[in-house]
DNA sequence: GCCCTAAGTGGATGAGTCATCCGTTTTAAC
DNA sequence: GTTAAAACGGATGACTCATCCACTTAGGGC
């Protein structure tokens, strides 16, 4: 699991395998290796030896948005009010699956299968427990949910404002809130 | 639109084809047409040509529990109490949902391009939108809550049942029903 | 019961996708 | 400048998909 460092010419080549896989991503287009490599103008086995699934480069294109969640999660957990660190962690979570189409996927794989962002799903989660222990030593959200609930709950939101509509990413995003707040009016406990 | 009744031959393949199509289904076989027509020894083409594309196929598959989930919500009509009745068809629809895995994808998709299930799928619309119509009436239920948020929260609510296990059915549908409470909780208005 | 035709059948086939293998090129350490 | 390890790329065979068309069968009219 060490890293002996990429040459000049495969890091130039995997970060540009990335940045196309990306735009295949943001189009909805499938994000086949054979297709991306002759985009990218890069031999289909350089794509393999980089990546060797869809699932792979997948991985590589939300992490990312990942790290990002994760520095929000280990920061909410410097604010004091534990409902207010846990719902605005939520929503952001909710606004990055809505967000980035990369993202759900990747949370909705088993983290045990991933070769780049299990780390970082780990990490997550870790903050995220705490976030919930918190508000459950706080009394402040229903006892029964724990955080193996959450994940998926989370992606269900995300499903289901997906499902609804194939209407503009902003749109999409309002539902997901919307139903955020319909899922935490359940769990709040005032 | 008419149904010029099928050849006796032809009626048995289409059964047989169904039939084979909803053990792949069970066990969570990809539904590849060519394959199925091998194991029912019969024909690709027959195959193809009862059902032009694999969602076809498992829209036939889902059917039976797609009626019978319509007949369940016409006779919620019949139940006095708004909340009661809406509660124990949501309840009715997520097992349904959890229980026959060809059902969530057909209620996913959107209906017009359904070719077997698209009557179904508007009158479930139509006793749902009376059901919640009634909620929102007796004030029972979030009054920004609408028909069309519904479906996919339901889809929703699987899907997340689905992620967090790949576990037997039973322990899916306890979890299904429990998420779905949350989500009720949070739609209830005493 | 026999014939005729429309309906139905099946599998060979070409188009398209997938992922590997291996001969060639590039990098960077010495 | 030399050399070994690392990386490259595209030709290729395995596999999936869905169509086409020559053949078979059902069942109504006589």
């Amino acid at each position: 699991m060490s890293t002996p460092p990429l040459r000049k010419d495969a890091a130039r080549n995997r970060h540009r395998i990335v940045e196309i896989a990306r735009r295949y991503v943001d189009d909805g287009r499938p994000l086949q290796l054979n297709d991306v490599a002759r985009t990218a103008s890069i031999g289909v086995a350089t794509v393999y030896r980089h990546f060797s699934t869809p699932e792979a480069l997948l991985e590589a294109v939300a992490l990312p948005a990942i790290e990002k969640l994760v520095r929000r999660a280990e920061h909410a957990l410097t604010e004091p009010d534990p409902w207010m660190a846990l719902r605005d962690f939520l929503a952001a979570a909710i606004e990055t699956l809505l967000t980035d189409p990369a993202v759900p996927p990747v949370f909705a794989a088993a983290t045990d299968s991933l070769e780049h962002t299990g780390d970082l799903k780990r990490r997550l989660a870790t903050a995220f427990t705490e976030l919930l222990t918190r508000a459950h030593a706080a009394g402040v959200i229903d006892s029964s949910v724990t955080e193996a609930d959450m994940t998926p709950l989370m992606c269900g939101i995300a499903y289901a404002a997906n499902v609804h509509s194939a209407l503009d990413p902003t749109e999409r995003a309002t539902h997901g809130l919307r139903y955020l707040n319909l899922l935490l009016t359940g769990l709040h406990r005032p």
